[in-house]
Formats: structure tokens, C-alpha cells, sequence
DNA sequence: TATATTTACTAAATCGATTTACTAAATAAA
DNA sequence: TTTATTTAGTAAATCGATTTAGTAAATATA
């Protein structure tokens, strides 16, 4: 069995016409070109027998199209990416988009190696989650008139397609909850990360808490001390060294594991008599004892809605695009973890 | 600003060679191909200069290289593909290669598309988790020289490269450490997948319960059920049909999801009273409580061997290959849901 | 001095598509 | 009957690289 090439030169041999004529007749325009019915139904009957396909990569050399959409996310394995990894995927082959997946580990660094390396492959838009210091290539990549949509957080001085929740709400929905429900010392734990997602989270903390005249308690554990011993560390010290809180409130699902850890190992009371709230809901937080309180987001609209955006900028000629900026609303699931308290 | 097109060929008229110097000198040929030092340097530097990046759409067409591998999954938002997916990328990035992930949902139709979508991409190597009818398009890609590698379950009358674990006996080995704490009525949750992984973990089960002379008891709950209602119901029947079952083992992670969940809504005790224990270790069963027995599968290894197998398969010569086929040993992470029983 | 070899490069083919700009023959209009 | 238009196609350029098969000039060898 020899690996037959099957290009649209074989085809035009076989049936003595010129590849300008099975071009035309492969992409239907056959008739607009005048190409006779007996010539293109023999041709169309040829390529159906020998199950021709074109090779995507001269095509994307010639046509400078790709069909390739680029998603790119701090971790493709945390659970809220891959989610919306699987949503969007969904979307996108049904589009007839493939989907590059990859993660810049919030890594200014690497992700300005990976857009360029995906810029050298001609894919046709990028969805980003942008590390903090990336501000200048999304900028390079908009006046290139290349499709960018940014979500889950965006810069604040550059007029880009986003995609975001309402973080500082949804923060300060959950304070309030928190507070109603009888908390007064709330401790918010996060991440040293200074972008806008974790600055809305903690001013909606913030606000809730001074509006209430409560005190504020703040942890921020360097991102990269978290999934190892140091971030349980320090989270042990602040524990230890705020004996007054009554709840605690994660930013974010690996926070609030790195968390549960701790607590599991150090402080098994604290779990039952304390409050705890986090930010995007997991399935532990629906099953654990107690059942935790979380800030949920809407994968299935921020997907279509990345998507939606995505697509639309890709069809729309360059001139005719305005830029969406979507904000999205979160849902309160609330549990037994922040039970009414006495 | 206007976008400036940077091709081999604007270098080579701007330096006054031609587009083969270039080439020759931006391919570290320059020596061997006699390019004198002063044209090399001065090539060299423009490029620098200009920060030419060559398109890698034309390299693929003439080279028929693409540097992309196909990692293609049940579900991409699985936890344990996730993980495994972070890894690959990982490695794969460092070696050069690019990643496409995708999820065929287990299904043969959506497989077999997805295989030719990435063919005609001309994709370098395909890294595939195969449902269970696609037997002949593996045989086609291999007899095509296209380097691919399964895992997680395989094909029996197909010699092709394969990394998996055995699951027979990590399933043989779970429930001896069940039947040796005292539990003597173990019930098997499982999918109605027939594919070696699932066969294999049945077979483990089934040897180690009739070696103890014990009674078997086996649900199999159809796939499509699992994350929905039908799934919880199709559980809660098997357990009220089998209140002698002193122990439950879920087949994956998904399998005990679902039946914690059913357990925390319609057996509040089963949780403490009964044996549970799982495939798939996921940060759940750690942080429970109980903490919940699991046979953990070694992800690095996995993952490891994956892309050695495939990057061995990339660079050797078609002739000379030789199909690997990995068998990797599981750890059973013991907790607190088997403990002794009286 | 005549020939062989080496140096330093280049023209053109190629990968597999798309697309522009043609042409010869058939038909319609004047 | 002559000219204009339509029909039914094709040759060749192009996308941006790589690579084979050269060549002219310089140098080495006989």
C-alpha cells in the first residue's frame, strides 16, 4: 500500500482538465467561472472516489487562513479553565475552528514567546488571559489588525475586545452575605497578583467590610509559593496570628484548597466554626462538610460570549469593528459554610 | 505603523544575495555552504536587527514538518486529562513542539473526524486516548508512517505504541487492601464502556473478590448518564438493591463524584459506615471526610513516557522503529474511607 | 601556462493550494 | 456578414520558505 499524494494536480491529470478548473469546482464556483456541468460533476464524482482533502497548510499559505483560534490561560489544568477550555472547543469545531490550548502560568515571559510563536503559525485570533506585563503585545497585536479578545481581566488604559465578571460586585455580594449572616471578622486571602480580577475582588472586600465599620484582615500569598508548603505556611502564620477572625474568604478555588489543606491538617475546628466563602465554585465545595460557599461564574456565557466576540471579529471586515467590552454577572451559591451564625 | 511583510526574500533584497544565502545562512549552513563570514555577519545582523521571524505555514508546505503533536482525550476538563495535559505541554514546548488538544467524548465519529481534521493539517504525531471503534484508522495512520501513541486503554489485535497502567492489577491490589480490612461485601461502580482499561479494572476486582470467596456485585452505569440525573439514579437503585454491600469501588473519578454526591443526598451514613475507594486520585478524596482511598495513577510518568515515546518516534527514521508498549505500575494512596474494620 | 579545484554565491524548482489575466471557440447582435 | 459577447476553460503568478543543480571567479596543482 503506497501513501498516495492526492493533490489537485493528480486530479486535474486524471481527468485531463487544468488545476484552475478543479480549484474552481472544489470551491463552488464552478458556475460563476463557466466551468461546464459535465466537466465539474466529473470532477466533484473523482474527488468524492479518491476522498480527496486539501492540504490545510498551502491553503493556509495561500489564503493567509488558518482556522486556528489560540486560548490562552494561566493553567490549563485548573479546574475553571479547562471548563471553559471544553466550551470553547465545542464552539469552535462547530465554527470549523480548531483550538490551540496553552498556559503562560500568568509568566510575562512565556507569554510573549507563545503569541509570537503562534503568530509565526498565522493563527487568526488569540483569546488571553494576559499575564500583567504583556499590556505592549496586545497592543502590537491589535494594530495588527489581529484578532485579540482578553478576559478575565484586561489593562486598564488599553481599549481592548474583554470579556470579564464583575469581580468587585460579586466580592462585595459575597461580604455581604457574609456580614448579614452574623460574620464580623472576615479575613480575605489572595494572591500577590496586582491585576484588575484580584484588585475588584479586594475592593469589593473592602467596601463591604468598611461599610459595615468592620476590620479589615488581608493575606496575599506570592502566586508561586501556593501550590507548595510555603503558601500553607503562611497561611498557618495568618491564622494564627488573627485568632479574631470568624470567616475567611479565598479569591480564588486553589486559595480556598490551599486553604482546606491547612485547615484539614491544623485547625480542624475551623472548618465547622468559621465561615468560609470562595471565589468560583468546584465540585468539593458541593460536596465537602460542610458545604462551602462560593462565588460562582458563568462558564457557559463567558465561553459564548468569548466565542461570540471571537467569531464576530473574525468575519467583520477590520474597519468595521468596534470593540466589546462585556461584563458578566456571577451567582452566589449559598451553603452551610456560612450558616446563619448565632 | 504599517505591517511590514519580512520575508526571507525582503532580507535577501535588502542585502543585495539571494533569497538561497538567506536561506542557507538563517539554516546554520552558512559554513557548509561556503557563505563568506562578511555576508554571513551582515545577514545575520539585518535579521537581528529587523527581528525576522520565518513563517512557519511555508516551512510546513516545503519541509512537511509542522511541529504540532495531537493530544486527543476523552474530556478535555477531566481533572485527570487536564493534569496530563499540562504536562505534555510542558515537555512539549520544550522540545519545540506546539500541542492540539481536543475531547472526543469517547466517541467514535467525533474521533475519526477529528483525526482527518488534524491529517490534513498535517499534524507531526498524534498522542490518542482511542474509543472503542476506531481501531481501523489507527491501523491507517500507523500504516502511514504517522507516529502515534495510545493510552489509557488500547486495541488487542492491534500492535501499536501504547502507554498505560495496569489496571488489572491496581484493581486486584485495591481490593485486597479492602478485603484484608475486614470488608467482605464490595460492590463495583462502574461504565458500560467495554475497552481495556475498564475490563481490566472489572477483572482485578472480580479476581480479588472470588479469590476471597466473597460475593460480587456490579452496576454499570451507560456513560452518557454519568453527569446527570439518570446516573444518580441509576446508583441510588443499585445501593438500595444491595444493602449487604459493606463497600463501594467507583472505576473513575467521575463514577465516585457522582456517588458522593448521591451518597450526600440519600445516604448520610454510607459515607462513614461504609468501605469507599476509588480510580483516580483527585484533590477531593484527600481533603474529604472521611479522606477517601484512591488508586493514583502517576501522572508524571504517564506523561513522561507519553512524549518520550513520541519524540523517539519523531526523530528516529521510519525503518527503525520498534512499538513500545508501557505498562506502569499505579500507588494506592490509603485514607481514612478504608479504614480497619472491626 | 593549462587544467583542476575551491570559493562564494545564485537561478529555478518545489511544496499544494488560489486567483488574476488571459484565450479560443461558440453564440448573439448589428 | 461582421462585430460583440458569452462560454469554457487555461497559463502563470503567488504565498514564503527549502534545496538541487548549477556558475563565474579565484586559487591551487601539474
Amino acid at each position: 500500500m503506497k501513501i498516495k499524494k492526492n493533490s489537485i494536480k493528480d486530479i486535474a491529470e486524471a481527468n485531463g482538465v487544468s488545476v484552475t478548473t478543479v480549484s474552481f469546482v472544489l470551491n463552488g464556483k464552478a458556475e460563476e467561472k463557466k466551468i461546464s456541468k459535465v466537466v465539474t460533476d466529473k470532477i466533484l464524482k473523482y474527488v468524492k472516489k479518491i476522498n480527496y482533502r486539501p492540504n490545510q497548510i498551502a491553503q493556509s499559505l495561500r489564503t493567509g487562513k488558518t482556522n486556528i483560534i489560540v486560548f490562552m490561560v494561566e493553567d490549563i489544568s485548573n479546574h475553571f479553565f479547562a471548563k471553559l477550555a471544553r466550551i470553547i472547543e465545542d464552539i469552535a469545531y462547530d465554527k470549523g475552528y480548531k483550538v490551540l490550548f496553552c498556559s503562560n502560568d500568568n509568566n510575562d515571559e512565556k507569554s510573549l514567546e507563545l503569541i509570537d510563536l503562534f503568530k509565526d503559525r498565522g493563527v487568526d485570533g488569540f483569546i488571553i488571559i494576559p499575564s500583567g506585563g504583556i499590556e505592549l503585545k496586545i497592543k502590537e497585536l491589535i494594530s495588527e489588525d489581529i484578532p485579540v479578545v482578553l478576559f478575565d481581566r484586561y489593562f486598564f488604559n488599553l481599549d481592548s475586545n474583554q470579556v470579564v465578571v464583575d469581580n468587585k460586585e460579586a466580592s462585595y455580594n459575597a461580604m455581604q452575605h457574609v456580614i448579614k449572616n452574623g460574620y464580623k471578622n472576615i479575613g480575605f486571602v489572595s494572591t500577590d497578583v496586582d491585576q484588575t480580577q484580584m484588585l475588584d475582588r479586594l475592593q469589593g472586600y473592602k467596601n463591604a467590610v468598611s461599610e459595615a465599620s468592620l476590620e479589615q484582615a488581608i493575606l496575599r500569598i506570592p502566586l508561586k509559593h501556593i501550590p507548595i508548603d510555603d503558601g500553607k505556611k503562611q497561611l498557618k502564620n495568618f491564622l494564627i496570628n488573627n485568632p479574631q477572625l470568624d470567616a475567611i474568604y479565598f479569591a480564588t478555588n486553589y486559595l480556598a484548597i490551599n486553604g482546606l489543606m491547612v485547615m484539614k491538617e491544623d485547625f480542624p475546628n475551623y472548618i465547622t466554626e468559621k465561615g468560609i466563602i470562595a471565589f468560583d465554585d468546584i465540585d468539593l465545595f458541593k460536596l465537602y462538610s460542610p458545604t462551602i460557599t462560593a462565588v460562582q461564574q458563568p462558564l457557559e456565557k463567558i465561553a459564548t460570549k468569548l466565542m461570540d466576540t471571537m467569531l464576530n471579529l473574525l468575519d467583520s471586515d477590520k474597519k468595521s469593528r468596534t470593540t466589546v467590552k462585556a461584563i458578566l454577572n456571577t451567582d452566589l451559591i449559598i451553603r452551610e459554610s456560612t450558616r446563619l451564625r448565632s
